[in-house]
DNA sequence: ATTCAGGGGTGAATCGGTTCATTCCGCTGT
DNA sequence: ACAGCGGAATGAACCGATTCACCCCTGAAT
């Protein structure tokens, strides 16, 4: 049993006093070990383990620089889309023993830059962002002052910074040619601010499906946005929908939900209103996450390679070890997929 | 817009020499503004973002030794139950100014030490650990060397240290009763392993409630361990019990499942094979997470105070500030709720 | 015998902040 | 004119590791 009392932390001095050797020793035990001649290391390694001895990382950071730790900023945390992600970069990491923080920014970009000061100030070795908002310029600051960065799930406007993203013009437009192919012609897109890129682009391509079929998007299109992107957001944002409009006259006959969260939010509401889906309402989300094929009414989804979006952006992290401005940054783009279920189809 | 060469980071010392002070007094500017004259703050201002200063947090932490991070360490952050309780527990540092650093032990006891060590060496203010078994000696030292620890989701085995739980004997039992009232005597359980105290627990009450209903476990409760607990383990669990049982002879007729996920890869596996739910198989579930109640076929559910628990954990971590051996530890325990729905109920 | 090589070990300098005893300076009161 | 005072600024010591120039010693080579 250990004891109870708060004793303070020992250092490396006091290993090296209770081995009987120089602080120098205790180092090359702790980093090379090949370079001390066995029976010291073992005196070394004895006193190491009486003493409890954790090595003060902030000490071993400050001297030796570098470190093998990197940051990750998401815009949930609580959505499976960026926690799959997250698996994927963790997955990466570990193959060269990089650990990984994780934290959400609830697309707030100050909490986002809170969290971007505090891994530079922790010395992480890089940044992953999901940006929450077009203002790259401060990633750029802190790309120029060391830090290396990728941007994750965005595709870098500049050309010396390194993105991995999935088309999400082509997402939104899988989903608009999809629902003009059944005949829709009145659509609402639940969606979230555009200052967030992927909501910004995954309307465009909706757009951009409507004109292909020779609708005009101001007249058969209507956006609005929700309060938050998740189950709640979307039940309040189809509550709104259903109180301006009237069915068979102005109603929307299908409502493409920016991510499966709002869709489950939607289906809820639809649910609890009596409203069916596909018949009076088709419904598209977008993420295809694990419970999508399971819902009451299985949910047509837009799907993205999320594990390998964020094993690939990890690599790129990794890439720019030491290669400083020589390193050739890379965009990365995949594409989505529709995955077509009984929310929207009609056969 | 900023050069794209890296240069290195500029120290306080810089600051000193670009603004004409002293190292001390942009230190003091930095800290405690107000024992600085208004115009040499300024002049320091102006001179750190001219060059873009920002602290290096290892040598102020090296010397201050505090510092406002906590870690916390979940089973699997793919699981909305730990997102929500992380919620939590952010949602009760930030009204302290505190950020959390999560990590994923994906119930590895290795992993769990890896972050650990990480989290120590970093000198955050204190973790908050599920642990991945039971063996809290490793905490106890940690804590030893002077790092709060609050169990999460665990409840102390030892009176000297904090911890939130939920009580799972009553969630298992709740879940087993509800079987029993519903006429079921064959069940089988979807587990994790018994390494696991949540997973051992929930056993525990299930088979209390078989035995006060006066059923014999070890004749009318069949456990199985899924190979993971998330979807995939529990699709692989199913089709063990499949393939192994007879319908209508040995196959049990309810299933309950140690969390949502493995309920939901469960869901999916009967819906291949046409099996209903619940009139050939009742399913229950745990957690209640979102979309438990938006299934195909909505899902029974225990369920838990999500954000409740990480929000007290959080509390009682930062109770123990500076308070050392005095601080009056609490093992605060909340009580589990049945949501009943569809996939369990004839009516 | 002398030189040399090199393994093993030493300890002071260093990283970049914080802290605090000390100095500096301008002003008031007598 | 001078002691006294207090706000502002200084700069050296310190936190705990890493690193590296240097020393010691033993055994091999000349």
């Amino acid at each position: 049993m250990s004891t109870t009392t708060t004793r303070k932390r020992s250092s490396i001095s006091d290993v090296a006093r209770l081995a009987g050797v120089s602080v120098g020793t205790v180092s090359n035990v702790l980093n090379r070990p090949d370079r001390v001649s066995p029976s010291t290391r073992e005196r070394v390694e004895d006193a190491i383990a009486r003493l409890q001895f954790v090595p003060n990382g902030s000490a071993r950071q400050l001297r030796a620089g570098t470190i093998t730790t990197v940051g990750a900023i998401v815009l949930d945390i609580g959505n499976p889309f960026f926690t799959e992600v997250a698996r994927g970069i963790e997955d990466r990491l570990a193959e060269d023993d990089f650990t990984l923080m994780l934290a959400s920014s609830d697309e707030d970009p100050e909490r986002e830059a809170r969290y971007l000061k505090l891994f530079e100030e922790h010395g992480v070795h890089g940044v992953l962002v999901v940006p929450s908002s077009d203002d790259i310029e401060p990633l750029l600051e802190l790309r120029a002052r060391g830090v290396n960065v990728v941007l994750l799930d965005a595709t870098s406007p500049v050309p010396d910074i390194s993105s991995a993203a999935v088309n999400d013009v082509a997402g939104g437009q899988l989903a608009g040619n999809h629902l003009v192919a059944q005949g829709h012609t009145r659509i609402a897109f639940i969606n979230g601010p555009h200052s967030i890129r992927q909501c910004r682009d995954r309307h465009a391509g909706m757009v951009r499906a409507l004109e292909s079929a020779g609708l005009d998007p101001s007249t058969h299109l209507l956006e609005i946005t929700a309060p938050s992107l998740n189950a709640d957001g979307g039940e309040a944002a189809m509550r709104q929908i259903l109180a301006t409009t009237t069915a068979g006259l102005d109603r929307p006959t299908a409502v493409f939900c920016v991510n499966d969260l709002v869709a489950l939010g939607v289906q809820r509401t639809l649910r609890k209103e009596h409203i069916d889906i596909p018949g009076e309402l088709a419904v598209v989300g977008y993420d295809d996450v694990n419970f999508a094929g399971e819902l009451a009414i299985p949910l047509t989804s837009v799907r993205q390679p999320t594990h390998q979006l964020g094993y690939r952006a990890a690599e790129l992290l990794l890439a720019q070890h030491g290669q400083g401005d020589r390193f050739r940054h890379e965009q990365v783009q995949f594409q989505p997929e529709l995955v077509v279920r009984a929310s929207s189809s009609t056969t």
